[in-house]
DNA sequence: GAGGACTACCTAGAGACTCTAGGTAGTCCG
DNA sequence: CGGACTACCTAGAGTCTCTAGGTAGTCCTC
């Protein structure tokens, strides 16, 4: 009684953009690369389409959460938008990963038993 | 080149359709009961509104994943729908489970290392 | 030198889902 | 009578993911 848990909306909602973070937690990277490197880390089972990533990427900075950067590689190849984790991203993160936790620990009692 | 990788969407799009495929492979359910069973069962982690389970039984029923049939309990109390999973929900269950397990692996090696 | 593949970015719009915030209707308790 | 509980339901807002493009330059191959 009283407990109000504030539960709130669960993990799922934006749970790629987790992964963003996730990724941007080891260093600075841009779109196309975290396109590439979540495919590769994940062996493929994680495969976002570009138009899924540029659209979350621009999320998260408005939020705060990254900033980002131009970067010219070369005058001949196209620039790169560097994005960085804030300090309200780092919280983000580790929030995000306590709720990753919880979750799969949870699906897993649901799904396993 | 022409791995034409099919990958499709990603587990998340209507990941809590899972959760509830995996209560109801142990045993027929009503809804109001998946609800409060979800709590129970993940200790709160997982707690979702009525408003998010009846619309996905719905459509896990229009789908063909599941079969419901009202039961008269007493002349007093409210009458419940029970769900069962059909040979298709059986299938998708374990589709999914088989999702959840790359997906969970993947999303470890994101958030982890 | 045309076609294709690749690096990088971007957008609009459709579709699907989750959540909020109710409502119905009866029971039981204080 | 107010509140809590069992059970069901819906409408609408908001958010996200995905499809399906487009821009623009480089490089390689036939």
């Amino acid at each position: 009684m009283s407990e109000e848990h504030e539960s709130g909306p669960q993990l799922s909602r934006g749970e790629f953009a987790l992964l963003i973070l996730g990724l941007l937690g080891r260093r600075e990277m841009y779109g196309y690369e975290i396109v590439a490197e979540l495919r590769r880390t994940t062996d493929g089972a994680i495969d976002l389409p570009e138009g899924t990533v540029y659209p979350a990427l621009r999320r998260l900075e408005r939020d705060g959460l990254i900033g980002g950067h131009w970067v010219e590689v070369a005058s001949t190849a196209p620039r790169r938008r560097y994005y960085r984790l804030t300090t309200d991203g780092e919280r983000a993160l580790a929030d995000g990963r306590a709720d990753w936790l919880r979750f799969k620990t949870a699906a897993d009692s649901v799904l396993d038993a």
